[in-house]
RNA sequence: GGGAGCUUAGCUCAGUUGGUUCAGAGCAUCUGCCUUACAAGCAGAGGGUCACAGGUUCGAAUCCUGUAGCUCCCA
């Protein structure tokens, strides 16, 4: 415990945050294993490992902490569990990037070393954002970090694939994929972006086969493609073609004969009506290459240069050959017209590079069967999203799931686990004997080959393939599925995520723990917004807009952020940041802080006995009190954790500083009695309390402060506040109070009636009400009355306030003005009889006294009284000033 | 092109099954205060045709229809 001279003025984070986190993680608080207790569970979504702490992070994580010290507090057995995904594609690209810069070319290592490099990368730099989370104040069982790529993760992925190729869930195929020629690799359409762009329309016109001056002409937005046509596409009722039935067309510059086909999938307003077929570069023409069994040309290289088979411009761009074969097409007279055309391309979300649609031979886990349970299990609520509207974009995506591309063509990842022989069977298998021992079965002994003549499979697994076993796999649960961890932890509680992977990654980790556990994987989900900008763009690196999170939590303090963080951030909403919400949260900091510091600065008297306006402020708060936590206890059940706070706060600073710290404050210099200081100790313990899940730092200092504790108590472990019995009354006899005191405030500052002179307040009541003296000292306290006495005539020269039917009359010095009264009260009665006459509207419109329920009639009734009551008051006070005037 | 959602104060958002005294909060703004916990503060004030137009109803920010604008998802 502390004494106020130790405490400075302002409160400087620097000085107790890292101090406390030393001392929880000193203290093994984040530890936890299976007990007798209840379990509470979130698994972070595990971000990459090759990143930085960003804005999106510190609010996702600020939102799990919360969660799960709130739960510790509830004395549950409280897990949150860390970890990072291995990120293929982008933690590729920054070894690639690196070796580059050491001089090494990916080309000259084997996969070996460059997985040696890799993981000393990893060692090196991977991770670095788990370290800037306990910055943050995160609770997690750091023992348990785990990895994607670490043994029982890496183990549990290749355990899932094989098991789910077995029951043929996973098959290979050609398919048409999203081929970023960049990083080398299918993505899925996940990973793809669309964006506008401006582009040109081609006209190119085909001949006719056996004609000198005969043509077809086709629009394109690709003319380097040509090279790949095998067939030109009309509809069969488009008169305009109707005579060419059975023709075949040549191909420009490469002379190729291809038939003209007729198809009713060809759009006859588009372009020209005529469409080139490129099964090889365009998924539409796949299709209807597969249909008319036409031929594939593949006119492009793995890197976007064009390939032997395109015949022309091999080994350049694809984007140079479209400037050059538009040029050639023009010089031979091919080209009819060049339009301007806004289209949609699809860029790769990697490495930003237009994505080109190439035919390769791919893994696919088939999803309709997985799928089913999982969509049933969000539209039933028994995983529950929190905003429930993302239930119906999930049960969009989920009735529309197609197929899902595993495959990458990386080295960085899960090896896919399957075993090619010389005559190119495949076999699925953990290890090269035993894929080697299935081999030989299958081929009943006939078997020419050794174990050394089989070749893995080259590619490696989408990263999400090992994140969505994540809630199972952080458990080890896929290997070992009864042991204790998993069979206590799981289902975990809460998961907290961003709206934008809810397919890649929320809907797969249903279905996962479905198939695997039969269980789903979470009860709720916490949709954050994405964090944008003030002016409403998303953070990111190229625009430069995102502040540094680490900066500024050394600046303010890690709980001001999270604080400023969360109090503008509603459930699945973006959030447009501004650092002045940082500021708010400092300030709040201060404020609390600010509180302790009054309240320690109190001398204790102990032959004092409890004032009677000590008393009843200590009843009105503990029942404010008892009310907020009611409130916020709803909010939180309901996931509002922005509402939430923000009662909380209002609690502290309007109710706990504002009216309770001011009303039982001792005179400057005087001692407090000691049963109103260890109730108001008692209050501040339950503040600090339920404040703690959102700022854990300065409420564990400040408890430290209210009390003396024994060595390694926190109050990370105190049991949370809960509402408890309390005079409910006193809130609503002290509404009427605060309007009294607000008024008299008013008063004051109108007659410029400095706070230090006293004054005297008379008090009439009218309408029959009988005078209600619980909260008079308190009153008279806040208001430096002198004297506070009851009357049923006005004083001469009072000023006279109107609080209800209540009227309340201060002497004035200087002669009371009546003619400004008289047009002030004249001004109220005009409201007031206006009102009156609404209400009476109202009530005299019989449709509406006997269709609205009685509680409303009712209601109306009372304002009708009400009003004629206060009429009664206002009439009665005018008479009396005019009295006065004669 | 198909689907979902949004539009309430300068900004960010609440607003329960339609019903208390002209619609609430935080921030921002303005006014007055260096009052002995806090100027990172205190005491006040102003600010909204609830996107627009119809309709249902005794009564609409809330329900229905249409219009405009914005956002997201899918192709």
């Amino acid at each position: 415990m502390s004494k106020p001279a130790d405490l400075p003025s302002r409160y400087d984070p620097s000085l107790t945050e890292d101090k406390w986190y030393d001392f929880w993680i000193k203290n093994g608080f984040f530890r936890s294993v299976p007990d007798h207790r209840e379990p509470y569970c979130i698994v972070i979504p595990p971000p990459n490992v090759t990143g930085v702490l960003h804005m999106g992070h510190m609010l996702n994580n600020t939102i799990q902490d919360i969660l799960v010290r709130r739960a510790r507090m509830q004395g549950k057995n409280a897990l949150w569990v860390p970890g990072t995904d291995h990120a293929s594609i982008a933690t590729e690209a920054k070894v690639v990037a690196k070796l580059k810069d050491d001089g090494i070319e990916k080309a000259t290592l084997t996969r070996d070393q460059f997985l040696a490099h890799a993981w000393e990368w990893k060692e090196k730099h991977g991770g670095i954002i788990l370290y800037q989370l306990r910055k943050l104040g995160a609770s997690c069982d750091w023992e348990r970090t785990c990895f994607t790529m670490d043994e029982p993760r890496y183990e549990s992925v290749i355990d899932v694939f094989i098991d789910l190729f077995r029951k043929g869930m996973i098959y290979r195929g050609v398919r048409m994929v999203n081929w970023d020629p960049q990083a080398l690799t299918a993505l899925s359409d996940e990973e793809v972006n669309y964006k506008e762009i401006q582009s040109k329309l081609y006209y190119v016109r085909y001949r006719i086969e056996g004609t000198e001056d005969e043509w077809i002409t086709i629009a394109t937005t690709r003319p380097e493609t040509i090279l790949g046509d095998t067939a030109v596409c009309v509809h069969p009722a488009d008169e305009r073609y109707l005579s060419m039935k059975g023709k075949r067309v040549i191909i420009p510059l490469v002379n190729r004969s291809v038939p003209l086909i007729f198809d009713e999938y060809v759009d006859r307003e588009f372009g020209t009506g005529a469409l080139k077929i490129t099964p090889a570069h365009d998924i539409n023409d796949y299709n209807i290459g597969l249909k008319y069994h036409l031929e594939s040309i593949d006119i492009f290289n793995p890197d976007g240069a064009l390939s032997e088979k395109a015949i022309l411009y091999v080994g350049e761009d694809r984007f140079v050959v479209r400037e050059k074969i538009t040029e050639d097409l023009k010089t031979r007279g091919h080209i009819v017209k060049i339009e301007d055309y806004t289209n949609k391309v699809g860029y790769s979300e990697r490495t930003d590079v237009v994505i080109e649609p190439r035919i390769s031979m791919q893994w696919f886990l088939r999803m309709d069967k997985l799928s089913a349970p999982a969509l049933d299990a969000v539209m039933t609520d028994q995983v529950k999203f929190h905003p429930a509207k993302y239930k119906n974009m999930y049960r969009h995506w989920m009735e529309n799931v197609k197929d899902w591309c595993i495959s990458r063509q990386l080295w960085w990842g899960h090896r896919i686990p399957a075993w090619y022989t010389p005559d190119g069977e495949v076999v699925v298998a953990r290890t090269r004997e035993e894929a080697f021992r299935m081999a030989s079965e299958q081929l009943a002994g006939k078997v020419n080959f050794s174990a050394d003549d089989l070749k893995q499979d080259e590619d490696v697994l989408d990263t999400w393939f090992s994140s969505w076993l994540w809630p199972v796999s952080v458990f080890d649960g896929i290997r070992q599925p009864d042991n204790p961890d998993i069979r206590y932890y799981y289902p975990t509680n809460d998961l907290v995520t961003a709206p934008e992977i809810i397919f890649f990654w929320v809907a797969r980790m249903i279905m996962a723990g479905q198939e695997y556990r039969q269980e789903i994987p979470f009860h709720n989900v916490y949709f954050t917004g994405i964090v944008r900008d003030k002016v409403g763009r998303k953070m990111s690196k190229s625009l430069g807009n995102s502040p540094d999170p680490i900066e500024m939590m050394n600046r303010n303090g890690a709980d001001a952020v999270r604080l400023g963080m969360l109090l503008c951030s509603p459930a699945g909403n973006d959030l447009l940041f501004d650092e002045t919400l940082v500021e708010q949260g400092r300030n709040f900091c201060n404020k609390i802080w600010n509180a302790l510091r009054l309240v320690k600065s109190w001398q204790v008297e102990q032959s004092l006995q409890q004032p009677h306006y000590c008393a009843v402020s200590v009843e009105w708060f503990r029942a404010v009190l008892s009310k907020s936590l009611m409130d916020l206890e709803d909010r939180l059940a309901r996931y509002r954790l922005s509402e939430a706070l923000m009662s909380a706060y209002k609690l502290v600073w309007d109710d706990f500083c504002s009216w309770y710290l001011e009303m039982i404050k001792p005179d400057y210099g005087k001692p407090v009695d000691a049963q109103t200081l260890d109730q108001t100790i008692s209050f501040f313990e339950q503040l600090v309390k339920l404040f703690h899940p959102f700022i854990p730092f300065i409420t564990e200092e400040i408890w430290h402060h209210l009390r003396e504790r024994e060595t390694g108590e926190t109050i990370m472990f105190q049991p949370y506040p809960a509402n408890e019995a309390s005079k409910q009354e006193m809130i609503s006899q002290f509404e009427f109070v605060e309007q009294v005191i607000m008024a008299i405030r008013n008063f004051r500052k109108q007659k410029n009636i400095p706070q230090k002179q006293s004054i005297s307040l008379f008090i009439r009541k009218n309408n029959n009400e009988k005078p209600d003296t619980t909260f008079d000292e308190v009153a008279a306290r806040l208001c430096n009355l002198e004297q506070i006495s009851y009357t049923t005539q006005k004083p001469e020269n009072t000023a006279v306030i109107l609080v209800g039917t209540t009227e309340f009359y201060i002497p004035l010095e200087e002669k009371v003005d009546a003619t400004t009264e008289i047009a002030k009260l004249e001004d109220e009665l005009k409201y007031q009889r206006g009102f009156l006459e609404t209400v009476r509207k109202k009530l005299s419109n019989e449709r509406f006294v006997n269709n609205a329920s009685p509680q409303i009639v009712e209601n109306e009734r009372k304002k009708e009284s009400d009003a004629l009551a206060r009429i009664k008051v206002i009439e009665a006070q005018l008479e009396e000033l005019r009295k006065m005037m004669g």
